[in-house]
DNA sequence: AGCGTGACCATGT
DNA sequence: TACATGGCCACGC
């Protein structure tokens, strides 16, 4: 069957992360059934080369831009993640809490 | 085999 | 929130 790398199995999680949204390096690499390897995850993305992955949905930790801000990088991700909808400030993710989502969910976008 | 480096993380102060 | 410390793992020299 289909026994697939560690990294095969790190890029589809990343797909498998929703527009609009963002996840962790050592959440990715959780859900990727890595746990712990959060650097893993980060190598893989700067030796990645698949232009349709969403690499610019996976922050730090903290919710920050894992690059120093005013680099290109840092640039390039701040920016598809205000297209998406994400608020960044500061080279930081204002990332909807539980709690802020649940009201979003109830009075943002959402029906009615 | 040792050492330094890196798109990291959890914890403590 | 910011900084320091220890831990983690893969890669190159």
């Amino acid at each position: 069957m289909s026994a697939k790398s560690p990294e095969d199995r790190i890029l589809a999680a990343i797909r498998a992360i929703p527009h609009g949204q963002v996840a962790g390096y050592g959440e990715v690499a959780h859900r990727a059934g890595l746990p712990g390897r959060a650097r893993l995850t980060a190598r893989i993305l700067s030796q990645n080369d698949d232009p349709a992955l969403p690499w610019h949905r996976v922050l730090r930790s903290d919710g920050r831009i894992a690059f120093p801000e005013g680099s290109k990088a840092f640039r390039e991700q701040s920016q598809r993640l205000r297209a998406e909808g994400v608020k960044v400030e500061g080279g930081r993710v204002k990332r909807p809490r539980k709690a802020d989502d649940l009201d979003a969910a109830l009075w943002g976008p959402g029906p009615r």
